[in-house]
RNA sequence: GGACCCGUAGCUCAGCGGUAGAGCGUUCGGUUCACAUCCGAAAGGCCAGAGGUUCGAGACCUCUCGGGUCCACCA
């Protein structure tokens, strides 16, 4: 063995060792026990960053559970990642001079398809180079045909079951990208505004005041609105007021939605153009067709010259006419935040479309239950609340997006009568009228609405090696894997994602599969800078974790990601830090170095050995017996931290025990008689070390197997090995 | 407005009812003898503040102050 372990040597050999020779590829084995991982599945388009590098976590579940006899399998998968995607693949467009309207539908979907083929294999390489134990003869995409056929049959099962609906819903819209987003895409801006009072003369006489920060859309009014508490109000309840400029008459209504100390305490109602004024004219049946269309620019309005004009400038000359007619009462500045696109920033319009909704009424229920119940347990326990708190203030869920990159909603529209019917085979004949051509749908799904289905989607479509006879009816067709993993047992991830996936996950999954899809929640925390920042491009505090691994190898990447951390708690990586790790592993490289020296020069020395035996040394003796006790109780405390998915915990203990107690203790008080061939201290010393290699082998995998390979047969891998005194320390 | 997290050594963080800890940094002393990517030693803390529970509180409870995150609302 070298002075130093250079991993450079190691690292690749190694995880190609591990490939080639399937040690990471699940069978079936009815006899062992399950377990699965699925692996959130990183953008296909994209570079790792370091929040992937925390995936480190389900590598440690997976790698403990084979040490410990489990069967695993840990399911890699890449996201065709919709919007993000086609939003990168039109910057590539820009550089080139070209936009995505110099493309029909098929051609830019299959541009794009061959661009994100292209760059897949840089993410996959990533995780190879983390050392993660992926089974990579099953690894699955989110448009592959067999998923894509998942996706359309949950779809069709949630439109049967009649929780699939299309309404004229407002929708965040973004005019400039021409598309609209969900609301967890909005990104909102705090800007100081202008809040804008206008007198709306009552016909009756006399007149009200209203405040607004979007005085264009009074255009599309319907009501002028007043809490029915409000005394200043009371008298003009029912009244009816003439709109400025084109006369056009609205009632006055009431409703306790109204807070009489903002603003004059009077309210407009604009139902196309604003999301609360749609509920509340929703609820006093009112409606008018928006007065703005999908490319910002005023229509309907009643004022020929305001029609067609952009909204922001349509804005200026309608406060000029309201001001030159007498109308505008004043203007006051006024905090406000604006809805803006994530892409371009520009300022979201909210617009009436026929969408494609999901009734989550009855899914969210039943996911509450199931959490609540402990059938799906959380960990750490504080994000259990947060996550029934995020199912129950779930809203009906827009699963339609306006892009072309992604999964097209089977949904067909009959040309004669306008009825829609969803079919996951592509129709020859319309299911309404049955003669006319009927039109698909051009809107594709929203990417979460595939990543739902992920856990059993991806099960469902492994393959069975043995059993390739299939049975052609899709609904009926073997699931060997899905059969034997599903409920997968753990689903790691960052809690900032709880809401748009975990949550769906249940609903979706429960819905699909009748059970849980999943057994566990595993929560891992923000990766932050040295000074606790986010990174990011613009601070300039981006720690590339390909770069890292390079330069200190991977397993003191994985191990700096882990040590000193809570469990769910944001993970400060310094440089610093890595190197620590690195140090480490060095230690641990050189723990085997003193071992294997000392090896040979016993085996040597074998006729000293036997004179060694007949004098024996109270002090090494009691010591070989303080270390073998000692480390009794570092095993099971290791176990019951792995019980309670406290996966750092387990890390620092080994940390601590391996270098400050095993090295820095033992080994140097029993140094005297391991040099003079003492067997007992010798095997002592090896079965400890033998061990801890297997217990820190999760964490650093690549270190632990290269020193394993020194004291074995160097075709033979640490994963084949079972943990020695589980039986002892744990029950199952 | 609702919820959650965090204030512990110079810095970044562990500690979850019983003698204040780690990494990095600092100071001093050590390399033929596994490792200088090392070893030994040292300095450095009213554990944000105030009450309370307890024989005993960084730890549990209440409040205050300070930092962060998520959600809702914003005419």
């Amino acid at each position: 063995m070298d002075k130093i372990y250079s991993f450079r040597h190691y690292e690749e050999t190694l995880y190609t060792f591990w490939e080639d020779n399937g040690y990471f590829t699940a069978k079936i084995d009815p006899s062992k026990k399950p377990f699965c991982i699925i692996l959130p599945p990183p953008n296909a388009n994209a570079d790792l960053h370091l929040g992937h590098a925390m995936y480190v976590y389900e590598d440690v579940m997976i790698r403990y559970n084979k040490l410990m006899g489990n069967e695993t399998l840990w399911l890699v998968g890449a996201d065709h990642a919709g919007i993000e995607t086609q939003f990168v693949y039109e910057k590539y467009l820009k550089k080139q001079g070209k936009s995505r309207f110099d493309f029909d539908r098929k051609t830019l979907f299959n541009n794009i398809w061959e661009f994100v083929m292209e760059n897949r294999g840089n993410m996959e390489n990533q995780l190879r180079k983390l050392g993660f134990a992926l089974d990579w003869s099953k690894k699955k995409f989110t448009m592959d045909e067999d998923i894509v056929k998942t996706v359309y049959l949950t779809f069709k099962h949630l439109y049967d079951d009649g929780l699939v609906y299309r309404a004229n819903r407002l929708v965040n819209y973004c005019t400039s990208c021409g598309t609209s987003f969900s609301d967890l895409e909005v990104v909102d801006k705090e800007v100081v505004g202008n809040l804008y009072y206008i007198q709306f003369p009552i016909q009756e006489g006399g007149s009200v005041t209203i405040a607004t920060t979007r005085p264009e859309t009074y255009l599309g009014d319907v009501a002028v609105m007043v809490n029915p508490k409000d005394k200043r109000y009371q008298k003009i309840i029912g009244k009816t007021v003439l709109l400025p400029l084109i006369n056009r008459e609205i009632p006055v209504i009431a409703d306790e939605y109204v807070d009489p100390k903002f603003g004059t305490g009077a309210v407009k109602v604009t139902p196309a153009h604003d999301e609360n004024d749609f509920q509340v004219a929703q609820k006093h049946g009112l409606w008018k067709d928006p007065v703005i269309d999908f490319n910002g620019h005023m229509q309907n309005t009643g004022l020929d010259d305001i029609d067609r004009v952009y909204v922001v400038k349509a804005r200026k000359l309608i406060i000029t006419k309201l001001e030159e007619y007498g109308f505008l009462e004043k203007i006051t500045p006024h905090d406000m935040v604006l809805h803006t696109c994530y892409r371009c920033g520009t300022t979201l319009e909210p617009l009436p479309k026929e969408q494609w909704f999901i009734n989550v009424k009855p899914l969210k229920k039943k996911a509450i239950q199931l959490v609540k119940k402990d059938e799906i347990r959380i960990h750490p326990k504080r994000f259990k609340k947060q996550l029934i708190a995020i199912l129950e203030n779930f809203i009906d869920w827009n699963v339609s997006r306006q892009i072309v990159w992604g999964i097209q909603i089977p949904a067909y529209r009959c040309e004669k009568t306008n009825d829609w019917f969803v079919s996951v085979e592509q129709p020859t004949s319309c299911q309404i009228c049955g003669k006319c051509k009927f039109i698909q749908d051009k809107d594709t799904f929203d990417t979460w609405f595939s990543s739902a289905q992920w856990p059993y989607a991806t099960l469902q479509s492994c393959k069975n090696p043995k059993s390739e006879i299939r049975n052609p009816k899709s609904d009926d067709k073997p699931t060997p894997f899905f059969d034997y993993f599903y409920p997968t047992s753990v689903m790691e991830t960052g809690y900032d994602i709880l809401r748009a996936w975990v949550s769906r996950m249940i609903m979706i999954g429960y819905f699909e599969t009748k059970t849980v899809p999943f057994q566990h929640v595993f929560l891992h925390g923000m990766v932050r800078d040295k000074k606790g920042q986010k990174m990011s491009k613009s601070k300039g505090n981006v720690i590339n974790p390909l770069d890292m691994i390079k330069q200190y190898g991977a397993d003191a990447v994985r191990a700096a990601l882990i040590f000193g951390t809570k469990e769910g708690g944001d993970v400060v990586l310094s440089e610093d830090k890595i190197l620590a790790m690195r140090n480490f592993c060095n230690k641990i490289w050189n723990i085997g170095r003193f071992i294997e020296i000392n090896q040979s020069q016993s085996s040597s020395h074998k006729s000293q050995v036997s004179i060694q035996k007949t004098s024996p040394k109270f002090q090494n003796i009691k010591n070989i017996e303080k270390l073998r006790k000692e480390f009794a109780g570092i095993e099971k405390k290791y176990h019951t931290h792995f019980k309670n998915f406290e996966f750092a915990k387990a890390f620092d203990l080994m940390y601590e025990f391996v270098w400050h107690r095993f090295a820095d203790y033992y080994i140097e008080e029993l140094k005297d008689s391991v040099q003079s061939g003492s067997i007992e201290a010798c095997q002592e010393i090896f079965t400890v070390f033998r061990a801890c290699l297997q217990m820190l082998h999760p964490y650093t995998p690549f270190v632990t197997e290269a020193v394993w390979k020194a004291f074995h047969d160097k075709t033979t891998s640490i994963m084949q090995s079972r943990f020695e005194h589980t039986n002892k320390t744990i029950r199952s």
